[in-house]
DNA sequence: CTGCCACTTCAAGCCAACTTGAGGTCAAGC
DNA sequence: GCTTGACCTCAAGTTGGCTTGAAGTGGCAG
């Protein structure tokens, strides 16, 4: 069994030791054993990581990642709550579509104010059309 | 004119009061005057946080966002530049539309262990295929 | 056997993005 | 003309996600 030392992980992965450490106390990836002191990490870390950064990248927080993602790091979800994730998911990809879009439309258009381009307007509108839950703003308390 | 007091925008857009003061803080938006003591915000300071909040959904930053939108709240920059914007966040709509097929495919995937399936391993696989800078993890110092 | 150096723990620090709280102001309705 | 309540400021607190630093450990090359 090759095992990985936590630099060789960090150096194959791109994330600090100290953030593997981190990510291992808060329970999102886990090391098999010691080799001495030293953590010994599978190679299957380096999929978890990947995992992980996407979820990152998708906005999740580390908890929610840790919820997506059982101990044994692949997803290990009732499948409906799967599903929702995928949707949440789904539904940031056309607030970002429309992000994207509306970026390249305002260096292409030529019009003097954007604000009152029509396209934009229509662009903008566009984005927030989806019931807009996710973790943001107005939910808290 | 119609002025909007901090409290009408809060309601309006669901960003609350305080987050509204600190936006204006941080120049992210402007009120045009005061009432006595209180803010008056011109009804485009709607669109601005629409804007912003698309901008934060996107995984930017308050400041990246003040750097993409002038003062004036529309886009305001080097057209390469609002390019190179778009294609960030196209990366990462393509990063996130990997981890939705992923979760996807795993709500549906019979396999015991998706370690092993090979469905799932193109999946992940297909995510970190670009580039991979954003602002994320080894890039910094 | 001796160092070296990559690791270890643990506490504290840091940044972003807000929120909370105390104490104050002021225009509008009664 | 007084109260009320939505606003104000400013300082401090909070949360998430790490990083940094000090002090210690232990396998392995020489």
């Amino acid at each position: 069994m090759k095992f990985l030392d936590i630099g060789e992980v960090a150096a194959l992965s791109g994330t600090k030791p100290s953030a593997l450490r981190y990510y291992e106390e808060a329970g999102l990836i886990a090391s098999v054993s010691r080799h001495g002191l030293r953590r010994q990490f599978p190679p299957e870390v380096l999929l978890q990581l990947k995992l992980i950064a996407m979820g990152k990248s998708a906005g999740f927080t580390l908890e929610e990642i840790a919820g997506m993602f059982g101990d044994n790091g692949a997803p290990d979800l009732p499948r409906d709550i799967l599903r929702e994730k995928a949707n949440q998911i789904d539904r940031q990809i056309h607030e970002l579509t429309a992000l994207r879009d509306t970026l390249r439309h305002v260096a292409d258009c030529p019009a003097p104010s954007h604000m009152e381009c029509p396209t934009f307007r229509r662009l903008v509108d566009l984005a927030g059309k989806r019931g807009g839950k996710h973790k943001s703003s107005a939910t808290r308390k």
